[in-house]
DNA sequence: CTGATTCGTGCAATATCGTGCAAAGAACCG
DNA sequence: CGGTTCTTTGCACGATATTGCACGAATCAG
């Protein structure tokens, strides 16, 4: 059976059932288990689904509540949130963009840091009601349903007229060739205007975002400023990127 | 079956049943009160819902209801957003200014209905969430801590680009002679823009805001087409403005 | 106060995951 | 056709996650 087919099977499938097991899938469709988990993992990359234990859901947020979703890796994303919140420093312009991973971000901020942060992200912007110390820049656009950021020609307008000291950026993908990656054209764009807006770029990236690329390229991993994640740096970073463990 | 799932199971059954108990939980999912209460365990983590004896309750409602219930008027907010909700059309491009009325009049729109919504208010807009059917266009700008809304010459420039059908306007004031009025300038110079960009201002009031004035003018009475509020039209209300009782 | 229920924790069994490695096959090139 | 390279696949193995059970502590109902 070609590798096209059967991830299309498996897209399908989870298209009809609103989930996928990985052990029973491998049963019915006769191959091993560790090759529907690296279906999975890819398909995960591209953002066409989301990885749980023991299989995957859709990547919409359909029938399977955002609350509940937020759970997947909450302890990392937490760890991570609050390792990246002390690199923050006073009177910095951060641009934050969207994504569960920031939102923990912003959760960990101290209520005494004093910063401008720029984010084209509601729920980013919400979340900052409570910050009184820090202001808030909103970004406008359509609303992109499926990350819930704003998007278009307005946004990218928006922040191709900032410069900011640091972007807190949200990658499904971190590879040595490709670089940084995202499942959607056109917030890969606005991902790279981003990306030229700030003078430094950071990612808090998760461990199933390493080594593994999405189709649409943000900017080379050259541009990657400071990499926070668990354990130890992979062997491909640039020297130049520094890597803050949690 | 997949941990998520049951985790989303038992959000859904908590939002149904406003209770879980555990055991019972147990025996119709066929696994044991343990995993059950590892579940609550993990979602009360997450602030989901409040462990109790025996199982879970509703945690204090999401910060959507939540804001909109904390004001005074918690009921009353919640029967105008409810009636106002109604007065939404299919293919409609709306307006909605910020504050916990308008919160309360998002919570309170139907998920088949399919308009476009535009506001400046983050809050507003990650209500939206779950409604898939409404496209949001997010206008930027400086937060406004005070009201948790974007203000400034971008926010002001946006809406004036924009024609819509309807505004749904929140003030602090409504008064024969002064109009409508709220307690800012800057906001109440957007406010009039949005009025501007508007066919027609829908104003939902609650009681403490018949009669009264704020400093500030956003328009004449004039410009107000419907008033949606408890009880009697006052008599000051302009004969050309339709009176929309809860 | 007492019995019953529920809770939390440690522990062991099972399931799943990620990675390295080697074999099989496909693609490519001369 | 022969050789090389690349991709795919399955397997082994250690690591991690999940689940059920046991047992003592805490809590509830009457």
């Amino acid at each position: 059976m070609l590798t096209l087919h059967r991830k299309t099977f498996l897209l399908d499938r989870l298209a009809r059932d609103r989930r996928l097991h990985a052990a029973d899938l491998a049963a019915e469709l006769g191959t091993s288990e560790d090759t529907i988990r690296r279906d999975l993992r890819d398909l995960a990359a591209q953002g066409l689904l989301v990885r749980v234990h023991g299989g995957a859901l859709p990547a919409s947020p359909t029938h399977v509540s955002l609350a509940a979703r937020q759970g997947i890796h909450a302890g990392d994303k937490e760890r991570l949130g609050r390792t990246a919140a002390q690199l923050l420093r006073d009177g910095q312009i951060v641009i934050i963009d969207g994504g569960t991973t920031n939102l923990a971000l912003v959760a960990a901020l101290s209520k005494s840091l004093r910063v401008t942060v720029v984010t084209h992200s509601p729920g980013i912007a919400a979340a900052l009601e409570h910050h009184a110390l820090i202001e808030v820049i909103l970004i406008g656009g359509r609303i992109f349903r499926h990350s819930m950021v704003a998007l278009g020609a307005e946004t990218q307008n928006a922040y191709s007229r900032i410069r900011a000291d640091i972007c807190l950026l949200g990658v499904t993908g971190l590879h040595p060739d490709t670089g940084m990656t995202t499942g959607d054209a056109e917030e890969a764009r606005l991902k790279a205007t981003m990306v030229e807006a700030a003078a430094e770029t950071v990612v808090l990236a998760t461990a199933d975002k390493l080594g593994v690329t999405s189709p649409w390229q943000i900017a080379p991993l050259a541009r990657l400023g400071r990499l926070v994640a668990k354990g130890e740096p992979p062997g491909w970073l640039p020297d130049r990127t520094e890597f803050v463990a949690v």
